[in-house]
DNA sequence: TTGAATTTTGCTGTTTTTTGCAATCTTTTT
DNA sequence: AAAAAGATTGCAAAAAACAGCAAAATTCAA
């Protein structure tokens, strides 16, 4: 076999799977690994797959992980979805929504516990894809254009079947109140029956968000279990969810 | 035999094969190995193959050109996306493989006519959820790690509930003798449940991987109604794929 | 047709490239 | 920290490429 046929292999297998083991790529080519393994090293410096230890994977794989396209209010973001982390155990069944504090509790989720995770966001589908100890169930639907989950009937008919250990969400806003709001009616379907679909319920929400609403209703602060903000619960802005039967962190 | 003839012999085998081994030429044309050298050295000069260490590779093939926005061989993908939206009208419900050729085809889709869009593949999605006129539907399921597209009972029966005007699929392998292949047990079952879905389904397959083969079988050649390649459909790589009851484009 | 000049071809020995193996070092995982 | 998996290095055998040469084939002018 020629070299060029072997390498032209190995790049379509890279581009197929996004991620190879040189091992595997030695068997199936029939050659030694030292060899796999020279021809990985010369496409990496042709820049045309990424060697990573034991393997090599694509351009677009290696070049989607560390994506970041939302950068606002980042580190309040990275505090709560690090607190967020604290209620996962080996084999959790858990179930993460959308928006961008969401995506950040995906990229942070712990690589040394496995964990079943179901979603409905497309961008926090994409993060966990890059774990390998997440087994990722995306919960289908019509696709919101603008907040990148699955919304609609079907979306809320899958969520009726299934009932996770944790449920963290977003709220687009959050009054002591009035509870948590959204701008749009569809959503509010959806995350409602996110919450019907977990047995705890966590929300994940910066401080920015306190004491604003919105048009429709999603549920009453009772509904939520953990309210998690990236300030310290004693703080005076969080007063008002004290005595609101639910926990902050 | 005449040098002339020789080389000729030489390109027809290097189109057909893509790529060919000296020693095969050699005894193939009854001449030294030598002689072959020479004569590939010649055709290399001008331009109408690629000499390499043992053997020589079709132009096509060694033109898999260094990454060009991270997707290999994306003329040629290209191509074939533009030949597949001819198939598409106002209001078409269509459903969408994943791969990077069907990702291609996500991000080529008209804009000036409604369309429904299916499909299991996290980065169509996110390729469709820029067009406003596209209402796109993710088909949920558990998510293949090396695809990135839903798999298993759960989207296959999504899939079961839908019947859509064309289905535009990607495949791993593809023979005239052998039909579809592919390396993953699962990804075949959601294949075939795709197929099953569509009233008219279209593959489509960059040139290089026809009469190629692997373990688990999606269909036979029969059950695609039209397969696009970057080939004209006189090309004679595509002879085999003639009086197969399908269309090529 | 003949015979010298030219090209083509196969062979030889030499050099280069490729490949697999073993020993050693490094990274990852437990 | 230990164990396991992977990476690196050097080396030797095999395969291929190369250069030079002579025989064979082809061309071409007379």
């Amino acid at each position: 076999m020629l070299k060029e046929e072997r390498q032209h292999t190995i790049l379509n297998e890279v581009e197929l799977h996004n991620r190879v083991l040189l091992t595997d790529l030695a068997e199936r080519l029939d050659v030694s690994i030292d060899t796999v393994r020279r021809d990985v090293k010369e496409l990496d410096g042709e820049n045309r797959l990424v060697k990573v230890h034991g393997g090599a994977v694509s351009l677009g794989f290696a070049n989607h992980s560390p994506k970041r396209n939302n950068v606002y209010a980042l580190d309040e973001k990275i505090t709560i979805a690090k607190k967020a982390t604290s209620f996962l155990k080996e084999n959790s069944v858990i179930l993460i929504d959308g928006g961008t504090t969401c995506q950040e509790l995906a990229r942070l989720l712990p690589t040394n516990i496995n964990l079943t995770c179901f979603t409905l966001s497309l961008p926090v589908a994409m993060e966990l894809l890059g774990k390998p100890n997440v087994e990722t169930i995306f919960i289908g639907g019509m696709l919101s254009k603008d907040s990148q989950i699955a919304i609609g009937s079907n979306a809320i008919h899958n969520l009726s079947q299934i009932k996770v250990d944790y449920s963290f969400i977003g709220t687009g806003y959050v009054d002591a109140g009035f509870g948590l709001t959204e701008f749009d009616w569809d959503i509010v379907q959806t995350k409602k029956a996110v919450i019907h679909a977990s047995k705890k319920t966590v929300l994940l929400c910066i401080s920015e968000k306190l004491n604003s609403q919105h048009r429709f209703k999603t549920c009453d602060l009772n509904m939520i279990d953990t309210m998690i903000t990236e300030l310290e619960p004693e703080h005076p802005l969080l007063e008002s969810f004290k005595n609101q039967d639910l926990y902050l962190l």
